[in-house]
DNA sequence: GGAAACTTTCAAAAACTATTGAAAGTTTAG
DNA sequence: CTAAACTTTCAATAGTTTTTGAAAGTTTCC
């Protein structure tokens, strides 16, 4: 396979995972474009590798030093502004799951936590929603005991200790 | 709180979470449902409990079918399909990331194991997409293992193991 | 100051996704 | 066989998200 051929499909399948991911897919795309580029890319550049308007670049690059995994980088001489993505896919990993915890996670557990002193009057559906309400709020909450070791964690550690699991 | 209330608040929550988890927002929200009623319902009472058309009640359900969450309920004497939810969360789980890895992960590794054999020019962009691919394959390697682990698992195990990793 | 180089904004357009509901299809009961 | 009960389909419509590009804004340099 010719280098143009990989590096295009290789955007393409990290703009789909990006976006399972929860970025969009320009995010996805463009955040995958700096992860191969062996330099920092400017606006112009990435417009013109992806062929997209300026405007949409300008919004998701922003996007992507929000969710902090791209950073901005000053070249001495040059006028515009460079872009280069984390290279460390750990890290990347551990930052994505930083920022849906914060999106996602903590917004159903505040839910629960509300939903959860319903008040019961003896019937089967306050029953019902009472236990289930125990259950998701049980499993929310261990899965955001583990997210956040996750976050913390070392890459190295953490992949020791899965694979003892794994076995 | 009261019962309705904590219905509907429970039922728009668990529809955003299931959307974040790769589902529509109608199917996680007939799912919601699904999961508080004590009882198996008919495609007619979804329809009116969330205000949906027939078409899309039916499409959705469907998907959810699909998808092994749900199931179809016959029950004698009546001509109508019922259905109900797995109300087990663990399971659930479990059959989300069964979906999502092959939905997901298995296209993209499909795409690095491909990528993997870019020739190699000796310039700087090859060097660093056959890096960048290289991570990623082992990166998204051990997911998949993981992944798999956990879909494979008894609940209490799972989670003896990672209390552990999180002390 | 003013012009060039660059970044940001935002209303309009395009693309995509979800929903409706009526019609067609299927199954069941008598 | 036929009517009633029910399920499925799908073209049209509504709703949402993304993208565009021109204009406005900002910074830098002489």
């Amino acid at each position: 396979m010719k280098y143009v051929e990989a590096k295009e499909e290789l955007i393409q399948a990290w703009g789909n995972l990006g976006y399972s991911w929860g970025l969009n897919k320009t995010m996805a795309q463009i955040h995958a474009l700096l992860m191969i580029s062996p330099k920092p890319l400017s606006t112009e550049e990435i417009m013109l590798e992806l062929s997209i308007s300026r405007g949409n670049a300008n919004m998701n690059i922003r996007a992507l030093l929000d969710w902090g995994i791209i950073s901005r980088i000053l070249i001495p001489g040059e006028r515009k502004e460079f872009f280069k993505s984390e290279k460390d896919i750990w890290a990347l990993a551990r930052q994505v799951a930083k920022e849906r915890r914060k999106r996602e996670l903590e917004p159903i557990l505040k839910v629960l936590r509300e939903v959860n002193d319903v008040q019961s009057d003896g019937s089967e559906d306050t029953k019902e929603l009472k236990r289930v309400v125990k259950d998701l709020k049980n499993f929310a909450e261990k899965s955001d005991g583990l997210l956040e070791t996750f976050i913390k964690s070392e890459e190295s550690w953490f992949w020791n200790v899965l694979l003892k699991i794994m076995k």
